[in-house]
DNA sequence: ATGTTAGTATTAAAGCTTTAGTATATCGGA
DNA sequence: TCCGATATACTAAAGCTTTAATACTAACAT
């Protein structure tokens, strides 16, 4: 597992491609809530290629962009960097800080707290 | 609350500011990891006093630096732009993939549940 | 066939952080 | 007083992402 860090408007992009499933510079481009000429929308996705998180069929003439790599992993990758960098690799300082970053209903709560026990649960509680 | 980013160097910096509570080049030179030429870190401090995480007092020529702003702040926010960006605001995925992105201890485990119940329980359950 | 359209490829400007060189000022010791 | 050491100020190069203009190419309609 490499550095997978995205950009800002890399991420946004591949956010598109990964929600659209496949997508063409146009597809992305007028999912993109930010206006961007056809060539920048074109010039990231080539980037985005290039660095090996997509690849591309052709069709006609017209490029058919994929991913090569889940959503997830990037999440992941990127989080992990976050735990390092801001939090030196404490979970419980991360959550504790997310605890306090929004307004969390008591129905998510109770989610958490459920995604963390059953978590324990399949990896062994002692 | 404004965009409270920093950018990977700027975060390092902070980083040992917070740590010594007040410092100067030097100390901050001393302290990174990485090797750094002095006026390198000088611009860099520079450049946090300018956008407002820093100030100085003056002790002889030297300046002494000392945060404006808390740990906690800039983790919040910064920690905040990622669940957006990145989860669309869902601290529940977020906490997931968190899961998912790191070996858990049972202990440490333990700690987060306990941490999400004692929040619910003053927060309001219902 | 040919001109218009709709693609991609190439190139680069603009804006940013990181990094550090050079200039300048000042303190302190001989 | 003057020299060396050490501090900041100023300036800018290098490296990066974002953004888009221009050039090129191929398909398609007439």
């Amino acid at each position: 597992m490499q550095p997978q860090k995205l950009h800002r408007l890399e991420l946004e992009v591949m956010k598109v491609v990964w929600q659209l499933g496949k997508a063409t510079v146009n597809n992305v481009r007028d999912t993109l809530k930010q206006p961007l000429a056809y060539t920048s929308v074109a010039t990231t996705l080539s980037h985005l290629e290039k660095k090996g998180f997509l690849t591309h069929d052709v069709d006609g003439r017209t490029y058919v962009y994929r991913p090569l790599i889940q959503e997830n992993e990037v999440s992941k990758s990127m989080l992990g960097d976050l735990l390092e960098r801001l939090f030196d690799g404490s979970v419980e300082r991360l959550v504790n800080t997310l605890l306090e970053t929004r307004e969390i209903s008591p129905k998510e709560l109770e989610r958490l707290r459920k995604s963390i026990v059953t978590y324990r649960e399949e990896n062994g509680d002692g």
